[in-house]
DNA sequence: AGCGGATGTACAG
DNA sequence: TGTACCTCCGCTT
């Protein structure tokens, strides 16, 4: 799930849920018990995202960090909350609602200055709407290194993560092997403007949808199909598979310990 | 029951 | 470049 669509929709439903109201805080698992005794009974004064970081606000107390990592996840329900399992590492919890988190690579109790600290090693975030996509063009326009290996970088650019990455791509019909330096002015706005897209409407649905609507399997005459991970998509984890738009097999190859995907035909240097 | 992955990152060398 | 870490799920035996 968490590319920085799912982070900044998770701010949005903690504001909605816990903003200014106390909140019970506990750590079923242990690890976080300390900050949890802490925090517990505070009410909940911000929820704020950058990329894929997640804030916790708790006025003087500082901030609850978060990363999901690869395998965090999240979980809202109602009241009364279900006995926690044991891998629960953070709880809060209202007498209307209840929210679980699991698998975090990062929970921690940060002061204002670490949190500062934080976003001051993080790139522009397509959906923070103050974001200034020039400070992206001023790194990726000056370097060797691939796009698809750029857009993947946080402190470049904040929240692609690997299905936005492979998807933008295909979507303007750029060669992830193209250097970054070898990117024009023009693809760079295009890449931005069209990642604010995708990624807001990621945010509304909780889902990555990036297929146009003349694409849709509807639309070029063939059965529906379903994507297993949730979203319509064109090339990620489509691999061997037909390109939704002509037909030729989807490629993957590993770079920088990802799997990249993309179709031969339609990204071209 | 045991395995291999997965929308991620950090650190070692 | 490789490896470790967090958890869950689906596939294979």
């Amino acid at each position: 799930m968490p590319e920085g669509h799912t982070i900044h929709r998770l701010a949005e439903d903690h504001r909605a849920r816990f903003l200014d109201r106390p909140v019970r805080v506990s750590s079923p698992q242990g690890k976080f018990s300390d900050a949890a005794a802490l925090l517990d009974g505070q009410p909940l004064t911000d929820a704020e995202a950058h990329g894929k970081h997640l804030f916790l606000g708790f006025g003087a107390l500082g901030w609850v960090h978060i990363h999901l990592g690869l395998f965090g996840k999240v979980d809202f329900g109602d009241a009364p909350a279900p006995p926690p399992t044991d891998t629960v590492r953070l709880r809060l919890t209202t007498p209307k609602a209840h929210v679980d988190l699991r698998g975090p690579t990062t929970c921690a109790l940060i002061t204002d200055g670490e949190k500062t600290a934080v976003h001051e090693r993080l790139g522009p975030d397509p959906l923070r709407p103050d974001d200034d996509p020039d400070r992206v063009w001023a790194r990726l326009s000056r370097s060797r290194t691939t796009v698809a290996a750029l857009l993947l970088d946080q402190k470049i650019i904040a929240g692609v993560g690997n299905v936005y990455r492979a998807e933008v791509l295909f979507r303007l019909g750029i060669d992830p092997y193209r250097a970054g330096r070898d990117i024009t002015r023009a693809e760079w706005d295009a890449i931005w403007a069209d990642l604010v897209e995708l990624m807001r409407e990621g945010v509304r649905n909780n889902r990555i949808d990036t297929v146009r609507p003349e694409h849709m399997p509807e639309a070029m005459g063939r059965p529906p199909r379903v994507d297993d991970h949730g979203g319509e998509v064109y090339v990620y984890r489509r691999d061997r598979r037909p390109c939704h738009v002509c037909g030729t097999e989807v490629r993957t190859a590993g770079l920088a310990a990802r799997n990249l995907f993309w179709c031969p035909a339609c990204q071209r240097r």
